[in-house]
DNA sequence: GCGATAAAGGTTTTT
DNA sequence: CCTTTATCGC
């Protein structure tokens, strides 16, 4: 969270707050100002803590000042402390802000960091007990599909019909529940290429270890393995940490919990903060369940919770909480705030006809306020899926709108970098087969598919790394001597490179070898529109270097922190996801694309019903508490879905928010849109939002009424709690509704077994391939594979 | 090895 | 509908 914190703290609070402050007025400087809550989480040092903290309520304040006090009090040293936090830039922040109030040096903090980067840093000294060498490279997501692809290719399995990507997800999964091949449950082990998928996962670990690489979830897997086989050392683990702190509890996966766990045993000292309304990450394995089972998992836990917020409006809070409150597996928090805007606008509701007149109107709404003297850095689009940036993106360019996209495509993940990267990396690691194969006919340099084939074969026979294969083989007449030539080449410069490595700085061997490698003339030569982008991407990435000591080091840094600071320049509106507006926060903020199937979205309704739902709401949550002072929600009534268009129903979330608070917008622009009279029914029928009058809008065609009825049919299912009977009608509900609470996946076997022939009303007919829990995933004759919940199907 | 055309797929993302 | 990716033919 809060990556721009509140700033320093109103110091009206309650009586209850002075009256501390004024008791303790002794305290030492980096407690004052805390409130009485926040500071209880930061005192209360030992035993399991788990400080529940709302958005927007000071949460990486109460971290860093804990840390603070842990060193203040002598309770422990820097290096005694662990602080595990998700992404790099939020074990950054940690660090800058622990460096304000100790004065600078945090070096001593050395276990302050990501999961993986601290994993990193335990596996690097124990490599060998886990079967790595120390100089282990980690696999980025692009190498690790390519070694899927491979390793599928060599089992003789279709690429097409089992795509690496889809593999990739599956392990995903298991090794985000630390499950080892052989503790993959069968039915999910089947579901992969008809029952591959143990074989796939052993032979990919194999390959992994051969490689000498992991993988990001090995990096977890791998110090779990350590710790569980070698007591000794998990002992001395143990004794180091006198202090643990995790941010972000929410978001933890099984591994992670489960290697907390093991450092916590005989060390009681955990503190967890995170906040269960904020878990939007279910899909990528976070388990909620990890927060709402603190308490009983760690014995003795003091619960505290963070509910002043000092962020937001009390409508834009008021609104955010009676949303979440429709939510059924949380633990329940209430936010409140004495701060008040003097505009303390409500939060406001407007409706538009397609994305394209959402766009013009939020673009007309920013310049206006931007006219008003607001800044554009203050402001925010954040939207449910990517696409949806497209129509703002197009429209802000011809208003000539300064934004900015945070989140797409990654610095580290473009080609010409990766490109880059590959050459540093055989450089510094020759056994990297990965980064070889990359670079080695790049640019073209006539080393075909008939001369890798070759290499491969030697590689895998003698078990040598690709490089080592490919040496050999010029030693021999195989290989037609244009291809030997050219490969002798690139192995002469590899080997004049690595000889360099001690007498040149790494930045300027980094330009040698992009240069005699022919990598920048490649891109040189080449006149397409990017071209000159990517070598400018290639300076950057050069300048970037020189940060850190070394070539080695810098390839580590890379594989681990694979974001990059969005430098934040101009004065621009920021467009982004949901998703990554976690943990900011502006003035205003604009929320377009609020259409059930959108938001919430479809897919995380049918592939985990109820949960789904609960996430999705969570989202809005996130969202809607993003903004300090203006919240202004859209939603369009045609939009264009794999280019059909689609007439839209508001989401359900819009009737969920509290009228008292909320403001229907009429349209000030002629493009149409809402003309109606606002509030009408609530519960029963549809949405209060239907409710307009037909003459005034354009709601009146065929398609919005078919959406309507389609509604109040779903809307009927819904309160039955029926969803079984509803779907043989021939008119399946527009959405559905799985029975699951909190937990995507329910414990209890399906009464479905493998391979049964089933009936979805969306999907047709199909076999079912696998089952986990409740949920199927089935091969559906027309639509392909799909996860669906077992109440959505019947036999056939 | 490259360019053109066809087919497929289209939620959210970090390490 | 539109974008990305794979494959085919030269």
């Amino acid at each position: 969270m809060a990556s721009v914190e509140p700033a320093p703290q109103p110091a009206g609070g309650g009586i209850a707050a002075r009256a501390m402050a004024a008791r303790q007025s002794k305290a030492p400087d980096y407690l004052e100002g805390l409130n009485p809550e926040q500071r209880q989480a930061v005192e209360t040092l030992n035993g399991p803590v788990l400080v529940l903290a709302g958005a927007g309520t000071g949460k990486t304040r109460v971290l860093t000042t804990r840390i603070a006090h842990i060193l203040a009090t002598g309770s422990a040293g820097p290096a005694e402390i662990l602080a595990v936090t998700f992404t790099n830039k939020a074990a950054r922040e940690m660090k800058e802000r622990i460096a304000r109030f100790i004065g600078g040096n945090v070096e001593g903090m050395a276990w302050l960091g990501t999961f993986h980067s601290i994993c990193v840093k335990i596996l690097r000294r124990h490599a060998e007990l886990v079967g790595l060498k120390s100089g282990f490279s980690i696999l980025d997501t692009d190498d690790q599909l390519r070694l899927l692809k491979q390793i599928i290719q060599a089992e003789g399995l279709d690429d097409k019909r089992w795509t690496p990507k889809a593999f990739a997800a599956m392990l995903d999964g298991w090794k985000n529940r630390a499950l080892t091949p052989n503790e993959v449950p069968e039915g999910e082990a089947r579901a992969f290429a008809n029952g591959w998928g143990r074989k796939l996962y052993e032979e990919y670990q194999d390959r992994l270890s051969i490689l000498n690489a992991c993988d990001f979830g090995d990096l977890l897997l791998h110090v779990i393995t350590l710790f569980k086989t070698n007591p000794d050392i998990l002992a001395d683990y143990q004794r180091r940490f006198r202090y643990m702190l995790v941010d972000e509890y929410q978001d933890t996966n099984i591994a992670q919990y489960l290697w907390l766990r093991l450092l916590a045993q005989g060390n009681p000292n955990v503190c967890c903060v995170g906040d269960d309304d904020q878990s939007i990450y279910g899909w990528r394995g976070a388990e909620v369940d990890n927060i709402l089972r603190f308490e009983h998992d760690f014995r003795g836990a003091v619960v505290i919770r963070l509910e002043r917020n000092y962020r937001s409006t009390s409508h834009i809070l008021a609104a955010a909480s009676h949303l979440i409150s429709h939510n059924q597996g949380r633990l329940g928090k209430t936010l409140f705030t004495d701060f008040d805007d003097p505009e303390n606008e409500l939060v406001s509701v407007a409706s538009c006809w397609d994305s394209e007149e959402e766009a013009r109107s939020i673009g007309d709404e920013i310049e206006a306020l931007q006219a008003n003297g607001h800044a554009l850095n203050d402001i925010a689009i954040l939207v449910r899926a990517s696409f949806q940036m497209r129509s703002f993106e197009d429209r802000f360019v011809t208003l000539g709108l300064n934004y900015r996209v945070i989140g797409g495509p990654r610095f580290y993940e473009r080609m010409e970098i990766r490109d880059a990267m590959a050459y540093f990396r055989c450089v510094v690691q020759p056994a990297d087969d990965l980064a070889f194969e990359r670079i080695v006919n790049t640019p073209k340099r006539g080393l075909g598919e008939a001369t890798l084939k070759l290499v491969h074969e030697l590689a895998r026979a003698d078990r040598i790394p690709l490089m080592q294969a490919a040496n050999q083989l010029c030693q021999t007449e195989e290989i037609r001597p244009k291809a030997r030539n050219a490969l002798k080449e690139v192995l002469a410069n590899f080997e004049r490179w690595r000889g360099q490595v001690d007498s040149l700085s790494h930045t300027e061997l980094a330009e040698i070898i992009l240069d005699e490698s022919g990598y920048t003339e490649m891109w040189r030569l080449d006149r397409s529109a990017e071209a000159p982008g990517r070598l400018d991407n290639l300076k950057e990435l050069i300048r970037s270097m020189e940060d850190f000591e070394s070539m080695a080091g810098f390839l580590e840094h890379v594989s681990l922190v694979m974001d990059r600071d969005s430098v934040e320049g101009n004065d621009a509106v920021s467009i982004m996801t949901l998703h990554s507006a976690k943990g900011l926060e502006f003035d205003t903020v604009f929320l377009p694309g609020w259409e059930e199937g959108l938001f919430p979205h479809q897919r995380a309704l049918d592939e985990s019903g109820r949960a789904g739902l609960e996430e999705e709401r969570r989202l809005a949550y996130v969202g809607v508490t993003r903004a300090k002072k203006r919240a202004k929600i859209w939603f369009a009534s045609n939009r264009r879905i794999h280019g059909q268009w689609q007439s839209s129903i508001p989401s359900r979330f819009l009737d969920e928010l509290p009228e008292e608070h909320v403001e229907i917008v009429e349209q000030s622009s002629n493009y149409g849109g809402y003309g109606g009279g606002g509030y009408g029914r609530s519960g029963g029928g549809g949405s209060r939002f239907d409710n307009r009058d037909p003459f005034q809008n354009t709601y009146s065609t065929p398609g919005w009424q078919r959406a309507q009825k389609a509604r109040a049919a779903q809307d009927a299912v819904f309160e039955r709690g029926d969803f079984r009977s509803s779907r043989s009608k021939k008119q399946g509900p527009l959405t559905i509704e799985g029975e699951l609470v909190a937990k995507s996946v329910s414990e209890a076997p399906s009464e479905y077994s493998m391979g049964e022939r089933v009936f979805h009303i969306k999907f047709g007919y199909g076999a079912i391939i696998a089952i986990e829990g409740n949920k199927l995933t089935i091969d559906f004759e027309k639509a392909g594979q799909k996860k669906v919940l077992d109440s959505f199907v019947e036999r056939h």
